[in-house]
DNA sequence: GTGAATGGTTCTCGGTCCAGACCTTGATCG
DNA sequence: CGATCAAGGTCTGGACCGAGAACCATTCAC
């Protein structure tokens, strides 16, 4: 009975959704984000309040402002929010598992019900998703490839509480993929999407959603050599599909 | 990119968070919520943006003020509310459908997760809340007993995301079934809760997963009962756990 | 050097929120 | 019957936030 309720100003709104946006990938280290002007008009917000939101993704690292005709806000290489995120998953032992956990739970009911309500139209962007991940090149273009692939589904679900959910989650992990060697993820991601997309396409629910657990048990299998350094208890990942 | 980005009030927020409890049953019919005074000093708010929560609250028939010294904010029996539920769902047809896949995507998950990581002092809330639907007399302590076993088996799941997301997506369907005959729901949710609780009480995930998929599933033939008043198209439940 | 595009700053108006004081209502008890 | 008390109802002053608009400062291309 006694839980703290509260409102969100909408600075912090603003800044959790760039935020977002910056971790999954949509917008990469490098890339300039619009004009304030255009940007505010864009979001719908006041340009004073995207200000606010912008001096506190600087103050994270995850842009820098520059000044000038050639200026604007750039995303940074995320260094030190990624280096941060780290150490905050080691330090919160369980989180990186529950995140993870929730979007198994999210993501495998999400492939079980695109497999069942599968449309040729539907399936067509998730398709896309398969095939640009084939033709990646640099870390840009396999985050974008690697999400597209992951929101496409989740609409092709035609679930919009999932999907959103999917993308909230989503916004949880992110960059620190960067600072695996290059290859092999790549490799491993092409082979989970396409054996899901299969699944998919081919109406069995019950595959899709098996493939997309492995899939994701191979995403925290990534996640903890990156946060731990070692690939400690890997094994209690072998229970059977639900 | 141009998604709009809005900031609640807190009023609003409040409401939200009162409503929510209203539909999981935590307050019920005929109940008073705290003086408005210690209410907002509970939930760390003014007291005026409490006032103008509960404003909107009376205004969609969820409560009734009364002054003097027996008053109070009171709970209706919520007739209203109720009514203006089920037109909504009749209305936007595939709403329902949707909250109900995307429990079952938490829950199943939840479920296995409980199953998996289960320990005698985690269960016996759950296990309490099973025998609490045995002695229960009236809708008011068939609603409670209800949301205690799926929020505990929640907590026992050990995901704070999970339990969080739970809590929301029940406080979105609710009341309705007070609109029901009294009997059967309660026999059949007292064996599916036995069920799914038996399961996860002997470790066994894939179980406990589909025994709330079944439970579930059998949530939404009532609630389509309920809504659209016939039982149509209840035989495309049939597909096999995965 | 000039122009254009950008971020940086300041102002005003209205809305939100808080804290606190005070008023009104109605049940109850001496 | 009247006093009391616990509850909701109302008002005020101040702090802060958000929208909108105008203007300032910086940088680069030409």
């Amino acid at each position: 009975m006694a839980r703290q309720v509260s409102s969100t100003t909408l600075a912090q709104a603003v800044a959790d959704h760039l935020r977002m946006r910056i971790h999954r990938g949509d917008v990469s280290p490098g890339e300039r984000l619009p004009a304030e002007r255009e940007l505010a008009e864009q979001l719908g917000v006041a340009r004073i309040s995207l200000r606010e939101a912008i001096r506190q993704l600087r103050e994270d690292g995850y842009v820098e402002v520059r000044r000038g005709s050639t200026g604007g806000t750039y995303v940074t290489e995320l260094h030190r929010p990624a280096e941060a995120w780290r150490a905050r998953m080691r330090a919160q032992a369980g989180e990186m598992d529950d995140i993870i956990d929730f979007r198994i739970a999210l993501e495998t009911e999400t492939a079980a019900l695109a497999a069942r309500r599968h449309t040729a139209v539907g399936l067509a962007p998730v398709r896309e998703a398969v095939l640009a991940l084939h033709d990646v090149i640099g870390r840009t273009a396999f985050r974008q490839a690697d999400s597209r692939f992951h929101v496409a589904l989740a609409r092709a679900a035609g679930n919009e509480r999932l999907e959103e959910a999917v993308e909230s989650a989503r916004g949880e992990l992110f960059s620190p993929r960067d600072l695996l060697p290059f290859r092999e993820p790549v490799e491993e991601t092409l082979r989970d999407h396409q054996a899901i997309y299969e699944a998919v396409a081919a109406g069995d629910a019950a595959a899709a959603s098996a493939a997309m657990r492995a899939h994701l048990e191979g995403t925290r299998r990534q996640l903890r050599i990156i946060v731990f350094g070692a690939e400690d208890g890997a094994d209690e990942v072998a229970w059977s599909p639900v």
